[in-house]
DNA sequence: CGAGCGATTGATCGCCATCAAAGTGGGTGG
DNA sequence: CCACCCACTTTGATGGCGATCAATCGCTCG
């Protein structure tokens, strides 16, 4: 009996090896039925990214779409004299490549080792047809990338770095309960390089934020890609709105 | 046989009030053929804002979707402190009340007289529901936002003052051109004031480097609310990217 | 014609960038 | 296992861009 199980287990992973998936639910698939994940996992595969290695540059042709299973990438833009922007980290459960433009507009880099789930545009454009109820999801993303995108419109345009850190802190913090569990180290996967182009400041400035954050008690660095939130309530009082 | 006409062409104008609508093909409604068109326009009515009022406020309910056919509208948002960002401008024929959230994130004011389409949301959603072909469409302006928001991302958190100021001034060119037909002059709707907070900057900058695009003889100031590009690739020079 | 708001122009200030140098930690090879 | 190396980070000194403060201009509307 014992063994019947340990053969069937195997087989329903190879045909189901979404059912491990620990993002399943807060990605794109989330929605779907078992037959119909089969179908879909079919008209992907996995690829895996080395940290610091790029998924596709802006310019590039978009001829995939992706989920990210584990790691954290980074979507940027540079302009001609190599000043840096990046508009949005994403960590695992988030869609990449939501465009309908030709070409991607920023390039999207692995921050850490990153594994994806990838699908040819084309046969997950046919995909989306055959099953509104993922269209509708896919929309209901692009809302959120929305809300958020304009969210970091008003923290660029008219908060002050001291804000701006805060916030990001804060994000981030967000961002790890409503995946892991509440836990009081924040994991911080990018560089300050990273995060100072994110923000709209420099490196020296981030790092002079963290410090005067850390002087007043309001947060602790636990290691270089950690860091401690010791007074949210007060944080938030900084970042405001 | 000339009064026949007469009597039939309001009757035809009362059945599709849209048959006149010059931002249609613009807009979502460009997609549906006259039968769905003709139920699309039932479920909504006409309204018009004053230039200064607002439409619907940051953290009100949100009841309605509407279409601008003509006027100019502003998103924004506040912080605590009264500092304003802009988070965009719409123009006739955008679509505004994008959002899946229960309460809009930002408000939205008229920035001229405004003449709106106003279709309450569960009616909406309702006809959403029985034209995919409109749900598309709506993705769509939404990937295209995304795009725009992001775009601006990369202006906030990188670009100088001069480099911003010329980068709006060919924003508008080409949503000038896109509509209308490619005219010298360039309508500015909005204040100073407008500008400044979409641009995070403030008004004296604005106002400085107009002066400043206006002694090198790249524009024209040719009233307050309208501008000549004198030299666009030189403007596209400056603005990068 | 005068009131008032928005825009322009000028003078000065301050935040964050820039330049510079020292500190730190992770990874590699001996 | 340790020592070195290199890249990242931190900290310090100085500077400049855009903000702020202030005054004038000029258009619009009563």
């Amino acid at each position: 009996m014992a063994t019947a199980l340990i053969d069937i287990l195997p087989t329903l992973e190879a045909e189901h090896p979404c059912f491990g998936c620990v993002v399943r639910q807060f990605s794109l698939c989330g929605i779907l039925e078992s037959g119909p994940l089969r179908d879909f996992r079919r008209t992907g595969s996995n690829t895996s990214v080395a940290a610091g290695s790029a998924i596709f540059f802006e310019g590039d042709e978009s001829e995939s779409v992706f989920t990210v299973t584990s790691g954290t990438v980074r979507l940027s833009k540079l302009l001609a004299d190599g000043r840096r922007q990046i508009a949005g980290f994403l960590f695992p459960g988030d869609f990449l490549g939501l465009t309908l433009a030709e070409v991607h507009a920023f390039t999207a880099e692995a921050v850490t080792p990153v594994e994806l789930c990838r699908f040819p545009r084309p046969r997950f454009e046919t995909f989306l047809d055959e099953h509104p109820e993922m269209e509708r999801r896919l929309f209901s993303l692009a809302a959120h990338e929305l809300a958020a995108a304009r969210q970091q419109v008003v923290l660029l345009g008219r908060k002050t770095a001291t804000e701006k850190v805060v916030s990001f802190l804060l994000m981030l913090g967000s961002r790890c309960r409503k995946l892991g569990i509440a836990q009081p180290e924040i994991d911080l996967p990018m560089t300050r390089s990273d995060i100072a182009d994110y923000l709209g400041l420099r490196i020296e400035t981030v790092s002079r934020e963290l410090s005067s954050l850390k002087a007043s008690r309001l947060i602790r660095l636990t290691g270089m890609h950690s860091i401690q939130l010791l007074d949210e309530p007060r944080l938030r009082a900084i970042a405001e709105a």
